[in-house]
DNA sequence: GTCCAGGCATGCA
DNA sequence: TGCATGCATGGA
C-alpha cells in the first residue's frame, strides 16, 4: 500500500480486497451512510471521515497522515493480508462461490465500547431499525465532531441518563441494558482495555457476565471491537448457514473464523 | 391481524 | 445442563 497526500486529502493506492459499500454496509458497522456522489462519510473513535474509491485507489477527505495512523489504518486492518487469507478460505467451495462474489468484505477493528453498545442493541433486532437507534443514540448524546456527524457517546454520558431516556430512542427493551452497562463501564467495575488485553477465552466470559451479553453478542463484541478475528457468530442466518455444515467448520477456516463468517453472513441474507 | 429481526434473562425441570 | 417463555419495536 502506497499513501500520498494530495492538498489536505490522503489517496491510499494498491490496496487489496477492500469493498466499501460491503465493508460498511454489511451489518458490522452502523454508522456508515452512502453520499450521492458514491463515497462513504461515518464516524469513528470520534473522528468524522469521507472515504470513496476513484480508479481502485481510495480518497480520504481532509485526513491528516496523523488521524490515519492513529485511526483509520487499523480501522481498516489494511495491514492484514485478505488476499492470501481469501485464497485459503476459498478451498471451501461455499466460501469460494460467496468471496467470488461479495469480495472485498473486511473485519472493521472498531471501537470496543461502541461495537458492544451496538451488538447489545441488535439483539433480536433488524438491521434498519439497529441503525436507526444507533443514529438517534448518537444525536442525543454524542458530540458533533463534524457538521451533522456525531460521536458515538461516552459510557459516562449514557451513564447519566435514565433508562426512560433510552427507551424514548426506541432502544425497546434493551434499554435496560444499555444502562447498566454504561454503569458499570463508567464505573470502572468493568474495564473494556482490560479485557481487549485478555486472552480470548478469559475475555468471552468476562463479556458473558455483563447484563444482556450472552454468546452471540459476546463473539460479535470480540470479532469487530475487540480484534479477535477468529470468532465466529453464530445469529439466525448463520443457523441457517451451518446446515450445510454438519461437520463442522472446515480447517481452512482456522485462525480467520470470523472473515469467513461475515462472507457466509452476507450471502445467507441474499441468498436465503 | 401475524411473523420476524446479527438474543437474552429468567424460571423450572 | 437444557428447554419454554416474555420481551419493545417497526416493517413485511
Amino acid at each position: 500500500m502506497i499513501i500520498e497526500q494530495r492538498e489536505n486529502d490522503l489517496i491510499l493506492k494498491g490496496v487489496k480486497c477492500l469493498s466499501l459499500p460491503l465493508t460498511l454496509d454489511c451489518g458490522e458497522a452502523f454508522r456508515w451512510e452512502e453520499q450521492e456522489d458514491g463515497s462513504w462519510s461515518g464516524v469513528a473513535f470520534s473522528k468524522f471521515l469521507n472515504i470513496k474509491e476513484e480508479n481502485g485507489d481510495f480518497v480520504l477527505k481532509n485526513t491528516s497522515p496523523e488521524d490515519f495512523e492513529a485511526v483509520w489504518r487499523n480501522y481498516f486492518d489494511l495491514d492484514r493480508d485478505y488476499a492470501a487469507i481469501c485464497e485459503r478460505l476459498k478451498r471451501d467451495p461455499l466460501v469460494a462461490q460467496t468471496i467470488d462474489e461479495y469480495y472485498g468484505i473486511r473485519i472493521l477493528n472498531q471501537d470496543p465500547w461502541e461495537a458492544l453498545v451496538s451488538f447489545v442493541i441488535s439483539q433480536q433486532n433488524n438491521i434498519k431499525r439497529i441503525k436507526g437507534i444507533i443514529k438517534r443514540l448518537c444525536e442525543a448524546y454524542g458530540d458533533e465532531v463534524a457538521e451533522g456527524a456525531y460521536s458515538f457517546p461516552t459510557a459516562e454520558r449514557l451513564s447519566a441518563l435514565e433508562v426512560s431516556d433510552l427507551e424514548a430512542i426506541g432502544a425497546g427493551y434493551r434499554a435496560k441494558y444499555i444502562k447498566r452497562l454504561a454503569d458499570d463501564v463508567a464505573s470502572g467495575r468493568i474495564d473494556l482495555s482490560e479485557i481487549k488485553a485478555m486472552e480470548l477465552d478469559d475475555a468471552k466470559k468476562a463479556l458473558l457476565d455483563i447484563y444482556g451479553v450472552g454468546i452471540k453478542v459476546a463473539n460479535c463484541a470480540l470479532l469487530f471491537g475487540f480484534q479477535f478475528v477468529e470468532c465466529f457468530p453464530v445469529d439466525v442466518w448463520m443457523k441457517r448457514v451451518l446446515e450445510y455444515y454438519p461437520d463442522g467448520l472446515p480447517e481452512c477456516f482456522k485462525g480467520y473464523e470470523g472473515i469467513a463468517q461475515q462472507y457466509l453472513f452476507h450471502w445467507a441474507r441474499n441468498n436465503l
